[in-house]
DNA sequence: TTGAAAGCGCTAACAA
DNA sequence: TTGTTAGCGCTTTCAA
């Protein structure tokens, strides 16, 4: 409740010279100083945020809107990542402005709303598409954020990426390697960036060992477990099925095991599978999921990072960092761990 | 980038008759308002918010302080729930300030800080402790708040819960009419509300049926899927080890789940679990899993209602509202469901 | 070493 | 129907 007036009043100074003492400049008399801040403590003053950021022209806050699909909305990146930004946030003295909104066109508002009214100095994005109204948007008008993920389009900003492709010839290396030649994918929209890049990175990769995926054995999802289960239906229903099944995230996975295990089929001899993302039950699951590993934590971090800088005008100096993420092995896909599994749960 | 003045230079009129225009007020000519609007849509005009809220004194922002438990932080709850507030603010026009922070002493002065600061106007509250430091200060100083969950203490909050005695109830009838006699209980640190109303609602309902849990059989777990893993590793290497295994959130009845796998038992045969919460793999995972539905979308967006309400000074009808969660049988009690699957699975 | 004055963008009481 | 004035709380230039 204390303003710099009051404090003045109590001094028997001028609102000036209580602001140039509470700010540590040299201009004021050490007795000044030490009363001023003396009473500043007992009347338990803190500035205005408000009055700070009307004058200053900017906010200290950084927007984040979380792209939803609909109301049951839990994919476990958000939290993490939220974490990553939220703690880093706190840290380097910013606010983060969160706000939800399904996936669609009027999205784009939402974004347009904080910049013209000055809620926000700077974005952060998420799930970004190949053909992004939001990047292009904020590209436009010149406007500070750093994606996680790439697009496409000419604007140079400023991002975090996995190495989709990379990842991809991992997963493929490690199913040749076993012995798959039928590998089926699922994926996610291809509006998405990530899910575009995965697809292709899978089938460069296959193709170096002149494999390919039949265009039946490519099915999209929508990212959920639902559809993870009833895309690998489809897949698993055709005449001459793969034997290892790829999908582009981990709660997709979750739903192929579950209509392979509905079946009958044991995972990891009778069918592979790999997920993406390695969310915490990918380690936990029976059979536990061969995934590749994405430190979402660290990559919400330093996204939040380099925002900071530019925010700060200090130009960061890798404006576009491509992360290389880790396969992790488990029980999935076979070779030993899932046999000595397999007995076990069975005997 | 506009603002009143320039509106007011174009049009060849003072600030105020801009602004009362732009308002609607009924004493401007309908000439200068007609042009006035035009202008301003021209020129693209968002009224700067924070030259609006430091002239009234309040902020249209909710703040919300997730508790983490550390960097890998992943709690499906909270996504979902920060869907239900999100869309819900949005809707009535309030922004949401999101922070995270780690549960502990210094977790109060997130709060404070952004009292002092006027950052919001008011809090949403989850996780709720025995005795909570959060709610006591922000009674104390007569800030609106609404939480998610009860507390001990006098202090009348509003308040949106779920009947966890009730819950425990439902899960006690259930597995008793079973029959099962030994039954094990993981429960989260008693400090937090829900953990201690679970654990005391459970014994109730057991009571009625003369039966208890022994101490052994009461482990206290932190929420994570391998803390349950853990702690049910303890209750099952006991000489006397229980039937049933009721756990008070789905994450840690997962890792039940997997300890009891990997030692061959056979959920729903040989162990029976329950969990609370219902998150989404619940229902997909292999056994799927007995649990506690609580509609979290719906209870953060009727929090945010709540907070709204009171914020606009309407008080609202009711301001403690206790809501009756259900139980979702599936396959991890066994029953019918369990032997087909086991058979469908094993063939 | 200090204070007066102006200004950030807006609203509102009051006067004309 | 419109404008002047003051004020929200703060920083900063300029003058004393």
């Amino acid at each position: 409740m204390a303003t710099l007036k009051e404090i003045a009043e109590k001094v028997g100074k001028s609102v000036t010279t209580v602001s140039r003492a509470l700010h540590g400049y040299d201009d004021v008399s050490p007795e000044t100083r030490l009363l001023v801040n003396q009473v500043a403590e007992d009347l338990g003053y803190t500035p205005n945020i408000n009055a700070l950021r009307l004058q200053k022209q900017s906010t200290d806050t950084i927007g984040f809107v979380i792209p939803t699909y609909g109301p049951r909305f839990t994919d476990p990146f958000f939290t993490e990542f939220l974490a990553g930004i939220g703690n880093t946030a706190t840290r380097l003295g910013y606010d983060i402005l969160v706000s939800t909104h399904p996936i669609g066109d009027e999205e784009l508002f939402s974004y347009q709303n904080k910049v013209n009214s000055y809620r926000v100095d700077g974005f952060i994005l998420v799930r970004t598409r190949r053909d992004d109204a939001r990047i292009k948007y904020l590209c436009n008008i010149n406007f500070p954020f750093v994606a996680f993920g790439r697009s496409e389009g000419e604007c140079p900003y400023a991002f975090v990426d996995v190495d989709n492709r990379y990842a991809m010839k991992m997963i493929a290396d490690h199913l040749v390697k076993l012995g798959h030649q039928r590998i089926a994918y699922i994926s996610a929209p291809d509006y998405l960036m990530f899910a575009n890049e995965r697809l292709e990175g899978l089938q460069e990769a296959l193709h170096e060992y002149e494999l390919s995926i039949p265009d039946a054995m490519i099915r999209v999802g929508n990212l959920t477990q639902m559809s993870g289960l009833e895309q690998s239906e489809v897949i698993l229903n055709h005449p001459d099925p793969p034997t290892a099944i790829v999908s582009c995230n981990d709660l997709m996975a979750f739903g192929v095991i579950r209509a392979a295990q509905k079946r009958g089929l044991v995972i990891g001899k009778d069918l592979a599978v790999v997920g993406y993302d390695d969310i915490p039950q990918a380690e936990h699951s029976i059979p536990s999921l061969t995934t590749i590993h994405q430190p979402i934590y660290k990559i919400g971090s330093t996204v939040c990072e380099m925002l900071v800088q530019i925010l700060r005008g200090e130009e960061p100096e890798v404006r576009q960092k491509v992360i290389k993420p880790t396969l992790i092995i488990r029980e999935s896909c076979g070779g030993h761990p899932v046999s000595v599994l397999v007995k076990e749960v069975n005997s």
